[in-house]
DNA sequence: AGTGTCAAAGCGCTCG
DNA sequence: CGAGCGCTTTGACACT
């Protein structure tokens, strides 16, 4: 994942989809506003009671205290997390967020989660949309052959050139950039047609914008 | 009361 | 075999 410089208050995030550059894009880290939100404590108080949860699970059944990150906890996670979504050294980080080595190990286990699920989102949601171009796309290709059919203009006699007799009209098409009839039986598609027509396909470019004139004379 | 968020725990899998 | 991680669930807390 492509690292770029943001604020605290954004989480940055790329999106993958087969066939596609992966772009950052910044979404609100809802988080920040929750610590916005609490007071933060004073730090002697707050160790205290993180203390008090070390303790906890010698004997059955300890009440599990939520914990609520200060903001500079939070800043200083989120940093670390920027350069390096894996931890390395944990203790370090640890010790200058006065935190257990294990609760900033579960702090990223949760926050690659995060990330994954949000990423996950923009790629449904993107996806959607895709779909619902193609539909688009396709109602439209739908329209034009409903009405090339209503025309129903006789078709003309092509002469292959190479072998000098007249060609199926359904091995003909109109080239969009030079208007002239070709045939797809005198020229087999080639590799590289193949790969133009799989790009065509592939959602490099925003679909209805992806439609260029053949490449045919 | 219902719901959302998030720290924390538990479990299983992979890898060196 | 242990460390590290992903996935899922649990529970505390805040908000409506």
């Amino acid at each position: 994942m492509a690292v770029l410089p943001s604020s605290s208050s954004n989480l940055e995030l790329t999106i993958s989809v087969p066939g596609f550059a992966s772009s950052p894009v910044l979404l609100p880290l809802s988080s920040v506003k929750e610590l916005d939100i609490n007071q933060v404590p004073l730090e002697e108080d707050w160790m205290a009671s993180n203390m008090e949860d070390e303790e906890e699970g010698s004997n059955g059944d300890p009440p599990r205290k939520k914990l609520r990150l200060t903001k500079e906890q939070s800043r200083l996670l989120e940093e670390s997390f920027r350069q390096n979504h894996t931890l390395n050294p944990k203790e370090s980080l640890a010790m200058q967020l006065k935190l257990r080595p294990r609760q900033v190990e579960v702090w990223f286990q949760n926050r690659r989660a995060r990330s994954k699920l949000k990423q996950t989102e923009m790629e449904c949601e993107y996806l959607k949309r895709w779909f619902g171009s193609l539909t688009e796309q396709n109602r439209r290709l739908q329209r034009e052959v409903e009405e090339l059919r209503a025309m129903k203009v006789g078709p003309p006699t092509v002469i292959s050139p190479h072998s000098c007799e007249p060609l199926p009209a359904s091995t003909l098409s109109m080239c969009p950039r030079c208007e002239r009839v070709t045939s797809t039986a005198d020229k087999p598609p080639s590799a590289a047609a193949a790969a133009a027509a799989a790009a065509t396909l592939s959602p490099k470019v925003p679909p209805t914008q992806s439609r260029q004139p053949s490449a045919a004379c």
